[in-house]
DNA sequence: TTGTAAGCGTTATCAA
DNA sequence: TTGATAACGCTTACAA
């Protein structure tokens, strides 16, 4: 079924069939109906590969996630799609695993004119591959940012919030602090990283690097991590780590060792929904991840119905969640 | 950039710029290297749409899937995709959040032909709807069946695996096993139902109604069903449940009532990573997951290039996994 | 080995 | 209000 043999049963032209199709409303009431009645009897849907081709408009976005096996995606995923559906838009979804032949291939999808723009929650490319991109093509950055890229992104300011947790430990008495975070090639660990110093030297405790390790933003690595601090006689007693899994690998880790989140406090990362469930219970920092979906949906629209507006970057406010494994000071 | 304009540059037809795009052999090497060189310096991609448009296809095939947020779709996907870039196919994921009106505009992908394919992860659509998609569409479900209807699809034996882990707890001494199940809308949850009647009627135990509870695959609703289980004075000593999220809610709920689970045992489905992080682990049931996203790709292409392939269903095999929660018999 | 030109299914311009 | 028809960017007979 193609939009010229409804013409022909309708017995008017294709561009009649078109306008019914789009709307138009410069066609005869009657014809209309007309030609509605053949599109629902021969139950046409219009090629939308041919649509495309003639308005090179897709209404569809790309949204490059690096793996979905962490649950921190899912809300932002639904608060893109949401938003994205507002405008019209549909969303489509690419996993790299962290391949960047594999990003490479799906955001070529906006050379070839098959996605009108694309969101990215982590790029495994570099300043110049993106700005390369960006340059030509709608793009927006969420949750992640490739340092000096020039891209309309939206995070939180992950400096601050790790500042603050470590403060609320400081504030705690805590002195020996640990870290757990992951390969420093991330903005946000970065910038986590960040924020553990400048709380540790505004409370003038120095920087102990023994106390900062390394782990994949898996349960395992953090449990390895964590056994690294713990194996210190001097042990921390309270850790910010990156993620709640890692959180997870080093709260089992600690009881392994004959010791409760009473000795040694953990502080995870995102509030995914395992630290309401874990026994204890997971002290941790949310992102306004719905939020940060809609919000770049919204940078990505901007984008894409004006090319030249000047590239914006929205901080959105965290939240650290007190439960059992780190509490609150002043409680 | 247009493969009018390589043309040209290159001062060739077009034809011979789409032969050299398309690595046809019969072309001169100086005259493919002359157009390769124009190609490069300009850094054009062709317009996929364009192309699609042409050959009537688009490489790319659709994955439905109802959220992201239950990391057991992970692996699947991880294996559709590798599978379907082996026969050089792009795998867009759509989310439906269980919304019928979503899922069918995903899925009108295919009539508008933005996708060659689908394969659906768990569909909201019924029997007829998914049928008379079916009849004009490459379409495969995996992981679920909607029973009855006539499409391919790959899955575990989920009456198998309940009756074994159920027989599991009998061969254990377990006389009052109690099942959280969903609200039975799922194939599988029918089928493992199945499987917990079946062994116990097979050890001739008796059904008992209030043995069996309903939970909606989260770990609070987990919790509550577990709650009614346990205020029965002649409660369950063993529970079998239908994913790991409820497993963790159980187990919560069995220790908050002073009994752990050597009191209480906990299976768990899917075998998700939390199984191992959880303390204690969890015992559970698990699927090839990465298998079953490899099948459902090539029962796909084997749909697409021939559409009048008999409906297959290949069965994969599952895995009791014994851990903390639920021993094995004989250990 | 290369080029010409007709399609693929739409939309949009221009006339009528 | 409608219809012809030229795009859109590519592939592919068919010719040369």
């Amino acid at each position: 079924m193609t939009i010229r043999k409804i013409a022909e049963l309708a017995g008017v032209s294709v561009a009649t069939v078109s306008r019914v199709i789009n709307n138009d409303p410069r066609v005869l009431k009657e014809t209309k109906e007309k030609v509605m009645k053949v599109i629902d009897e021969t139950g046409y849907v219009p090629n939308e590969v041919g649509r495309n081709l003639s308005k090179s408009k897709s209404n569809m976005i790309l949204v490059v996630v690096p793996t979905i096996l962490n649950p921190f995606y899912s809300k932002i995923l639904k608060g893109i799609e949401e938003r994205a559906s507002e405008f019209g838009y549909g969303v489509l979804t690419a996993v790299t695993h962290l391949k960047p032949e594999t990003e490479k291939k799906y955001l070529d999808m906006l050379r070839s004119k098959q996605v009108d723009g694309a969101i990215t929650l982590y790029s495994t490319f570099g300043k110049q591959t993106m700005d390369e991109l960006a340059e030509h093509y709608s793009i927006v950055e969420a949750c992640e940012h490739i340092r000096g890229s020039n891209v309309s992104y939206t995070i939180i300011d992950n400096e601050s919030a790790a500042y603050e947790a470590v403060t609320n430990f400081i504030q705690r008495g805590h002195k020996r602090i640990g870290l757990i975070t992951g390969s420093y090639y991330k903005c946000s660990e970065q910038a986590r990283g960040s924020g553990y110093e400048k709380a540790l030297r505004d409370a003038g405790i120095s920087y102990d690097e023994r106390y900062v390790q390394v782990a994949e933003y898996t349960y395992e690595t953090g449990a390895e991590a964590c056994e690294k601090l713990l194996r210190l006689e001097d042990h921390p007693t309270a850790i910010l780590t990156v993620s709640d899994s890692v959180a997870i690998g080093a709260i089992n880790k600690i009881s392994e060792f004959g010791l409760s989140v009473n000795d040694v406090e953990v502080m995870g990362f995102d509030n995914t929904s395992i630290t309401k469930m874990y026994m204890p219970t997971i002290s941790s920092i949310a992102q306004p991840r719905y939020e940060l979906g809609v919000v770049a949906v919204d940078l990505l629209m901007e984008k894409m119905s004006n090319p030249d507006t000047i590239n914006k970057s929205v901080i959105l406010p965290h939240e650290i969640i007190y439960r059992d494994s780190a509490k609150k000071s002043g409680n």
